[in-house]
DNA sequence: ATTGCAATGTTATATTATTGCGTTTGTGTG
DNA sequence: CACACAAACGCAATAATATAACATTGCAAT
Protein backbone atom coordinates (compact mmCIF):
# COMPACT_ATOMS: atom_id res chain seq x y z
CA UNK A 1 0.00 0.00 0.00
CA UNK A 2 1.07 3.43 -0.72
CA UNK A 3 -0.93 5.73 2.12
CA UNK A 4 0.91 6.81 5.60
CA UNK A 5 -1.12 6.07 8.62
CA UNK A 6 -3.20 9.15 8.66
CA UNK A 7 -6.21 8.62 9.89
CA UNK A 8 -8.06 8.93 7.05
CA UNK A 9 -10.45 6.86 5.00
CA UNK A 10 -9.48 5.31 1.59
CA UNK A 11 -11.30 7.93 -0.56
CA UNK A 12 -9.37 10.41 1.44
CA UNK A 13 -6.17 8.71 1.30
CA UNK A 14 -6.50 8.44 -2.69
CA UNK A 15 -6.65 11.77 -2.68
CA UNK A 16 -4.11 12.84 -0.50
CA UNK A 17 -1.36 10.48 -2.48
CA UNK A 18 -2.68 12.12 -5.72
CA UNK A 19 -1.49 15.38 -4.31
CA UNK A 20 1.67 14.15 -2.83
CA UNK A 21 2.41 13.11 -6.77
CA UNK A 22 1.30 16.19 -7.88
CA UNK A 23 3.26 18.23 -5.32
CA UNK A 24 6.32 16.05 -6.43
CA UNK A 25 5.93 16.70 -10.08
CA UNK A 26 6.13 20.39 -9.44
CA UNK A 27 8.97 19.54 -7.41
CA UNK A 28 7.29 20.64 -3.67
CA UNK A 29 6.85 17.93 -0.91
CA UNK A 30 3.65 17.17 0.86
CA UNK A 31 4.97 16.29 4.11
CA UNK A 32 3.03 15.21 7.12
CA UNK A 33 2.08 18.06 8.31
CA UNK A 34 0.64 19.40 5.20
CA UNK A 35 -1.40 16.69 4.27
CA UNK A 36 -3.01 16.06 7.41
CA UNK A 37 -4.15 20.01 6.90
CA UNK A 38 -5.12 19.27 3.40
CA UNK A 39 -7.00 15.67 4.85
CA UNK A 40 -8.93 17.81 7.20
CA UNK A 41 -10.01 20.18 4.55
CA UNK A 42 -11.15 17.12 2.55
CA UNK A 43 -12.81 15.59 5.06
CA UNK A 44 -14.71 18.77 5.83
CA UNK A 45 -17.88 19.60 3.51
CA UNK A 46 -17.78 23.40 4.07
CA UNK A 47 -14.43 24.69 4.41
CA UNK A 48 -12.49 25.92 7.59
CA UNK A 49 -10.73 28.89 9.05
CA UNK A 50 -7.51 28.52 10.26
CA UNK A 51 -8.59 28.42 13.59
CA UNK A 52 -10.87 25.61 13.49
CA UNK A 53 -8.24 23.89 11.48
CA UNK A 54 -6.21 24.19 14.22
CA UNK A 55 -8.30 22.75 17.04
CA UNK A 56 -8.69 20.03 15.01
CA UNK A 57 -4.95 19.51 14.02
CA UNK A 58 -4.20 19.81 17.62
CA UNK A 59 -6.15 16.11 17.82
CA UNK A 60 -3.63 14.43 16.14
CA UNK A 61 -0.59 17.04 16.33
CA UNK A 62 -0.90 18.56 20.71
CA UNK A 63 1.83 21.14 19.55
CA UNK A 64 0.57 22.32 16.76
CA UNK A 65 0.46 26.41 16.57
CA UNK A 66 -1.26 29.19 14.29
CA UNK A 67 2.10 29.08 12.46
CA UNK A 68 1.62 25.46 11.47
CA UNK A 69 -1.32 25.38 9.95
CA UNK A 70 -0.93 28.72 8.40
CA UNK A 71 2.41 27.26 6.64
CA UNK A 72 0.47 24.08 5.71
CA UNK A 73 -2.32 26.70 4.28
CA UNK A 74 0.24 28.99 2.43
CA UNK A 75 2.06 25.95 0.67
CA UNK A 76 -1.16 24.25 -0.16
CA UNK A 77 -2.41 27.42 -1.81
CA UNK A 78 0.78 27.97 -3.59
CA UNK A 79 0.38 24.55 -4.90
CA UNK A 80 -3.68 25.01 -6.14
CA UNK A 81 -4.92 22.06 -4.27
CA UNK A 82 -6.84 24.91 -1.48
CA UNK A 83 -8.18 27.79 -2.23
CA UNK A 84 -8.59 30.87 0.46
CA UNK A 85 -12.02 32.48 0.56
CA UNK A 86 -10.76 35.96 1.17
CA UNK A 87 -14.25 37.46 2.43
CA UNK A 88 -15.11 34.67 4.80
CA UNK A 89 -11.05 34.02 6.45
CA UNK A 90 -12.05 30.83 5.12
CA UNK A 91 -9.83 27.48 3.42
CA UNK A 92 -11.65 25.38 1.05
CA UNK A 93 -9.89 22.51 -0.93
CA UNK A 94 -10.50 22.49 -4.63
CA UNK A 95 -12.05 19.63 -5.83
CA UNK A 96 -11.44 19.67 -9.55
CA UNK A 97 -8.08 19.23 -9.86
CA UNK A 98 -5.16 21.26 -11.06
CA UNK A 99 -6.98 23.97 -13.15
CA UNK A 100 -5.28 27.15 -15.23
CA UNK A 101 -8.00 29.28 -15.26
CA UNK A 102 -9.69 30.68 -12.00
CA UNK A 103 -12.34 28.93 -10.14
CA UNK A 104 -15.43 30.86 -9.75
CA UNK A 105 -16.33 30.82 -5.74
CA UNK A 106 -20.04 31.86 -5.15
CA UNK A 107 -20.33 32.67 -1.56
CA UNK A 108 -24.17 33.03 -0.23
CA UNK A 109 -24.77 35.75 1.79
CA UNK A 110 -27.46 34.32 3.33
CA UNK A 111 -26.12 30.54 4.62
CA UNK A 112 -22.25 31.13 3.65
CA UNK A 113 -22.00 28.24 1.85
CA UNK A 114 -19.26 28.42 -0.89
CA UNK A 115 -19.26 26.47 -4.44
CA UNK A 116 -16.40 26.38 -7.26
CA UNK A 117 -17.51 26.71 -10.58
CA UNK A 118 -15.60 26.52 -13.60
CA UNK A 119 -16.11 28.44 -16.41
CA UNK A 120 -12.97 29.02 -19.27
CA UNK A 121 -15.06 30.75 -21.61
CA UNK A 122 -15.80 33.76 -19.30
CA UNK A 123 -12.88 33.24 -17.61
CA UNK A 124 -10.94 33.81 -20.84
CA UNK A 125 -12.98 36.94 -21.74
CA UNK A 126 -11.76 38.65 -18.27
CA UNK A 127 -8.62 37.57 -18.88
CA UNK A 128 -8.84 39.25 -22.60
CA UNK A 129 -10.68 42.48 -21.28
CA UNK A 130 -7.77 42.84 -18.11
CA UNK A 131 -5.14 42.78 -20.64
CA UNK A 132 -6.63 45.13 -22.77
CA UNK A 133 -6.58 47.49 -20.10
CA UNK A 134 -2.78 46.89 -19.85
CA UNK A 135 -3.35 43.74 -16.98
CA UNK A 136 -1.90 40.65 -16.62
CA UNK A 137 -4.36 38.16 -14.49
CA UNK A 138 -2.41 36.37 -12.00
CA UNK A 139 -5.57 35.27 -10.00
CA UNK A 140 -6.69 31.43 -8.82
CA UNK A 141 -9.82 32.84 -7.09
CA UNK A 142 -13.05 34.50 -8.21
CA UNK A 143 -15.21 35.65 -5.38
CA UNK A 144 -18.66 36.60 -6.09
CA UNK A 145 -21.80 37.30 -3.70
CA UNK A 146 -24.91 35.80 -4.29
CA UNK A 147 -28.05 33.95 -3.58
CA UNK A 148 -27.31 30.34 -3.41
CA UNK A 149 -30.33 28.18 -5.04
CA UNK A 150 -31.07 26.94 -1.97
CA UNK A 151 -31.52 30.52 -0.31
CA UNK A 152 -33.39 31.60 -3.56
CA UNK A 153 -35.18 28.67 -3.31
CA UNK A 154 -36.38 29.70 0.06
CA UNK A 155 -37.76 33.88 -0.23
CA UNK A 156 -36.55 34.39 -3.38
CA UNK A 157 -35.66 38.10 -2.67
CA UNK A 158 -35.82 40.68 -5.36
CA UNK A 159 -32.22 42.03 -6.03
CA UNK A 160 -30.82 44.99 -8.00
CA UNK A 161 -28.73 42.07 -10.25
CA UNK A 162 -32.30 40.94 -11.83
CA UNK A 163 -31.31 44.36 -13.61
CA UNK A 164 -28.40 42.50 -14.97
CA UNK A 165 -29.89 39.62 -16.65
CA UNK A 166 -33.23 41.13 -18.26
CA UNK A 167 -31.15 41.82 -21.40
CA UNK A 168 -30.43 45.24 -22.52
CA UNK B 1 -22.79 77.74 0.43
CA UNK B 2 -23.85 73.96 1.32
CA UNK B 3 -20.97 72.55 2.91
CA UNK B 4 -20.42 72.00 6.60
CA UNK B 5 -16.75 73.05 8.27
CA UNK B 6 -15.03 69.93 7.85
CA UNK B 7 -11.45 70.62 7.14
CA UNK B 8 -11.90 69.38 3.15
CA UNK B 9 -10.90 70.59 0.01
CA UNK B 10 -13.85 72.29 -1.78
CA UNK B 11 -13.75 69.92 -4.46
CA UNK B 12 -14.03 67.40 -1.91
CA UNK B 13 -16.99 69.07 -0.15
CA UNK B 14 -18.17 69.38 -3.40
CA UNK B 15 -18.18 65.69 -3.54
CA UNK B 16 -19.49 65.02 -0.10
CA UNK B 17 -22.36 66.93 -0.41
CA UNK B 18 -23.60 64.86 -4.05
CA UNK B 19 -22.89 61.40 -1.48
CA UNK B 20 -25.13 63.24 1.19
CA UNK B 21 -27.67 64.24 -1.36
CA UNK B 22 -27.79 60.22 -2.34
CA UNK B 23 -27.88 59.27 1.42
CA UNK B 24 -31.31 61.33 1.68
CA UNK B 25 -32.51 60.49 -1.54
CA UNK B 26 -32.24 56.36 -0.12
CA UNK B 27 -33.52 57.43 3.42
CA UNK B 28 -30.31 57.41 5.07
CA UNK B 29 -28.47 60.28 6.77
CA UNK B 30 -24.56 61.11 5.83
CA UNK B 31 -23.71 62.20 9.68
CA UNK B 32 -20.97 64.37 10.53
CA UNK B 33 -18.55 61.14 11.32
CA UNK B 34 -19.46 59.05 8.59
CA UNK B 35 -18.49 62.67 6.05
CA UNK B 36 -15.51 62.77 8.10
CA UNK B 37 -14.74 59.18 7.16
CA UNK B 38 -15.60 59.59 3.36
CA UNK B 39 -14.19 62.64 3.21
CA UNK B 40 -10.89 61.12 4.45
CA UNK B 41 -11.20 58.24 1.96
CA UNK B 42 -11.88 60.26 -0.75
CA UNK B 43 -8.47 62.11 0.04
CA UNK B 44 -6.38 58.99 0.06
CA UNK B 45 -4.94 57.81 -3.04
CA UNK B 46 -4.61 54.29 -2.56
CA UNK B 47 -7.44 53.36 -0.35
CA UNK B 48 -6.72 52.84 3.69
CA UNK B 49 -6.98 50.12 6.47
CA UNK B 50 -9.70 50.72 8.78
CA UNK B 51 -6.91 51.25 11.32
CA UNK B 52 -5.13 53.53 9.44
CA UNK B 53 -8.27 55.89 8.84
CA UNK B 54 -8.78 55.33 12.74
CA UNK B 55 -5.29 57.08 13.10
CA UNK B 56 -6.50 59.90 10.58
CA UNK B 57 -9.64 60.33 12.14
CA UNK B 58 -8.71 60.95 15.61
CA UNK B 59 -7.03 63.78 14.35
CA UNK B 60 -10.23 65.43 13.99
CA UNK B 61 -12.13 63.47 16.52
CA UNK B 62 -9.76 62.95 19.30
CA UNK B 63 -12.19 60.11 21.14
CA UNK B 64 -12.68 58.09 17.95
CA UNK B 65 -12.34 54.16 18.84
CA UNK B 66 -12.40 51.35 16.38
CA UNK B 67 -16.52 50.78 16.46
CA UNK B 68 -16.46 54.30 15.09
CA UNK B 69 -15.06 53.66 11.97
CA UNK B 70 -16.41 50.50 11.68
CA UNK B 71 -19.63 51.70 12.09
CA UNK B 72 -19.08 54.25 9.91
CA UNK B 73 -17.68 52.27 6.66
CA UNK B 74 -20.68 49.44 7.51
CA UNK B 75 -22.78 52.19 6.49
CA UNK B 76 -20.65 53.51 3.42
CA UNK B 77 -20.08 50.54 1.85
CA UNK B 78 -23.97 49.50 2.06
CA UNK B 79 -24.54 52.88 0.46
CA UNK B 80 -22.07 51.87 -2.11
CA UNK B 81 -19.93 55.02 -1.52
CA UNK B 82 -17.15 52.99 -0.26
CA UNK B 83 -15.79 49.47 -1.54
CA UNK B 84 -14.33 47.08 0.73
CA UNK B 85 -11.01 44.77 -0.75
CA UNK B 86 -11.39 42.11 1.37
CA UNK B 87 -8.19 40.22 0.10
CA UNK B 88 -6.38 43.64 1.28
CA UNK B 89 -8.77 44.51 4.56
CA UNK B 90 -8.37 47.98 2.74
CA UNK B 91 -11.63 50.34 1.49
CA UNK B 92 -11.28 52.72 -1.01
CA UNK B 93 -13.87 55.30 -2.02
CA UNK B 94 -16.19 54.66 -5.32
CA UNK B 95 -15.36 57.15 -7.68
CA UNK B 96 -17.64 55.98 -10.24
CA UNK B 97 -21.51 57.36 -8.80
CA UNK B 98 -24.15 54.68 -7.91
CA UNK B 99 -23.61 51.88 -9.88
CA UNK B 100 -25.91 48.66 -10.67
CA UNK B 101 -23.29 45.90 -11.85
CA UNK B 102 -20.08 45.30 -9.39
CA UNK B 103 -16.52 46.81 -10.27
CA UNK B 104 -14.02 44.79 -11.47
CA UNK B 105 -11.35 45.46 -8.56
CA UNK B 106 -7.45 44.71 -10.37
CA UNK B 107 -5.41 44.41 -7.52
CA UNK B 108 -1.86 44.18 -8.30
CA UNK B 109 0.21 41.23 -6.51
CA UNK B 110 3.18 43.19 -6.64
CA UNK B 111 2.30 46.88 -5.64
CA UNK B 112 -0.99 46.32 -3.80
CA UNK B 113 -2.45 49.41 -6.14
CA UNK B 114 -6.39 48.97 -6.68
CA UNK B 115 -7.83 50.01 -10.00
CA UNK B 116 -11.55 50.23 -10.25
CA UNK B 117 -12.77 48.77 -14.19
CA UNK B 118 -16.08 49.04 -15.21
CA UNK B 119 -17.21 46.35 -17.59
CA UNK B 120 -21.08 46.23 -17.78
CA UNK B 121 -20.85 43.74 -20.94
CA UNK B 122 -18.99 41.13 -18.76
CA UNK B 123 -20.91 41.57 -15.60
CA UNK B 124 -23.97 41.11 -17.48
CA UNK B 125 -22.66 38.10 -18.92
CA UNK B 126 -21.40 36.87 -15.29
CA UNK B 127 -25.00 36.99 -14.16
CA UNK B 128 -26.49 35.83 -16.83
CA UNK B 129 -24.21 32.59 -16.30
CA UNK B 130 -24.38 32.67 -12.55
CA UNK B 131 -28.05 32.48 -13.14
CA UNK B 132 -27.89 29.49 -15.66
CA UNK B 133 -26.03 27.49 -12.93
CA UNK B 134 -28.87 28.73 -10.38
CA UNK B 135 -27.25 31.43 -8.30
CA UNK B 136 -28.46 35.18 -8.18
CA UNK B 137 -25.75 37.89 -8.00
CA UNK B 138 -25.88 40.10 -4.76
CA UNK B 139 -22.44 41.42 -5.22
CA UNK B 140 -20.71 44.78 -5.67
CA UNK B 141 -16.96 43.90 -5.73
CA UNK B 142 -15.04 41.25 -8.01
CA UNK B 143 -11.63 40.98 -7.03
CA UNK B 144 -9.29 40.14 -9.81
CA UNK B 145 -5.62 39.51 -8.60
CA UNK B 146 -3.15 40.48 -11.62
CA UNK B 147 0.01 42.32 -12.54
CA UNK B 148 -0.44 46.03 -12.82
CA UNK B 149 0.81 47.66 -16.21
CA UNK B 150 3.15 49.83 -14.22
CA UNK B 151 4.66 46.90 -12.26
CA UNK B 152 4.33 44.78 -15.62
CA UNK B 153 6.26 47.45 -17.85
CA UNK B 154 9.10 47.42 -14.68
CA UNK B 155 8.99 42.97 -15.50
CA UNK B 156 6.66 41.31 -17.51
CA UNK B 157 7.09 38.00 -15.79
CA UNK B 158 5.34 35.05 -17.75
CA UNK B 159 2.61 33.65 -15.86
CA UNK B 160 0.49 30.90 -16.22
CA UNK B 161 -2.37 33.44 -17.57
CA UNK B 162 -0.97 33.55 -21.09
CA UNK B 163 -2.66 30.38 -21.61
CA UNK B 164 -5.93 32.16 -20.92
CA UNK B 165 -5.37 34.57 -23.82
CA UNK B 166 -3.94 33.21 -26.75
CA UNK B 167 -6.99 32.07 -28.30
CA UNK B 168 -8.02 28.11 -28.28
C1' DA C 1 32.56 17.06 9.74
C1' DT C 2 30.76 20.78 7.85
C1' DT C 3 27.82 23.42 5.35
C1' DG C 4 23.39 24.63 3.35
C1' DC C 5 18.65 24.42 3.09
C1' DA C 6 13.80 23.39 3.89
C1' DA C 7 10.71 22.41 7.36
C1' DT C 8 9.26 22.67 11.96
C1' DG C 9 8.98 24.17 17.07
C1' DT C 10 8.12 27.88 20.16
C1' DT C 11 7.08 32.27 22.12
C1' DA C 12 5.39 36.43 21.58
C1' DT C 13 3.03 39.99 19.29
C1' DA C 14 0.69 42.44 15.54
C1' DT C 15 -3.44 43.32 13.05
C1' DT C 16 -8.26 43.26 12.19
C1' DA C 17 -12.93 43.24 13.94
C1' DT C 18 -16.80 42.70 17.23
C1' DT C 19 -19.63 42.53 21.56
C1' DG C 20 -22.05 44.62 25.15
C1' DC C 21 -23.99 48.17 27.32
C1' DG C 22 -25.06 52.65 28.58
C1' DT C 23 -25.85 57.46 26.79
C1' DT C 24 -27.20 60.79 23.61
C1' DT C 25 -29.91 62.61 19.92
C1' DG C 26 -33.45 63.15 16.85
C1' DT C 27 -38.44 62.40 15.83
C1' DG C 28 -42.99 61.74 16.22
C1' DT C 29 -47.40 61.10 19.49
C1' DG C 30 -50.76 62.18 22.70
C1' DC D 1 -44.65 69.44 27.18
C1' DA D 2 -44.06 64.43 28.61
C1' DC D 3 -43.32 60.29 26.67
C1' DA D 4 -41.89 56.48 23.75
C1' DC D 5 -39.10 54.79 20.21
C1' DA D 6 -35.24 54.19 17.15
C1' DA D 7 -30.79 55.44 15.25
C1' DA D 8 -26.38 56.88 16.18
C1' DC D 9 -22.63 57.27 19.23
C1' DG D 10 -19.16 56.72 23.41
C1' DC D 11 -16.50 53.57 25.70
C1' DA D 12 -14.21 49.40 27.58
C1' DA D 13 -13.16 45.06 26.84
C1' DT D 14 -12.19 41.19 24.11
C1' DA D 15 -12.49 38.11 20.09
C1' DA D 16 -10.65 36.53 15.83
C1' DT D 17 -7.17 36.47 12.38
C1' DA D 18 -2.35 36.51 11.11
C1' DT D 19 2.69 37.25 11.40
C1' DA D 20 7.47 38.09 13.35
C1' DA D 21 11.45 36.40 15.18
C1' DC D 22 14.53 33.10 16.41
C1' DA D 23 15.88 28.40 17.81
C1' DT D 24 16.01 23.61 16.35
C1' DT D 25 15.85 19.50 13.55
C1' DG D 26 16.79 16.42 9.74
C1' DC D 27 18.65 15.50 5.53
C1' DA D 28 21.72 15.91 1.60
C1' DA D 29 25.84 17.60 -0.84
C1' DT D 30 30.61 18.61 -0.39
ZN1 LIG E 1 -9.93 24.94 -7.68
ZN1 LIG F 1 -27.39 30.01 0.68
ZN1 LIG G 1 -17.77 51.57 -7.31
ZN1 LIG H 1 1.65 47.01 -9.55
Amino acid sequence: MNSTATPFSAACNAFLDLARAGCKARGAQLTPIRRDVLGLLHNAENGLKAYDLLARIKALRANATPPTVYRALDFLVEQGLVHKIERLNQFVVCRHGAHTFPGLFMVCRRCGKVSELHDPDLMGELARRAQAAGYQLDCQEVEIASICPDCLHASPAQGFEQMLTGGA
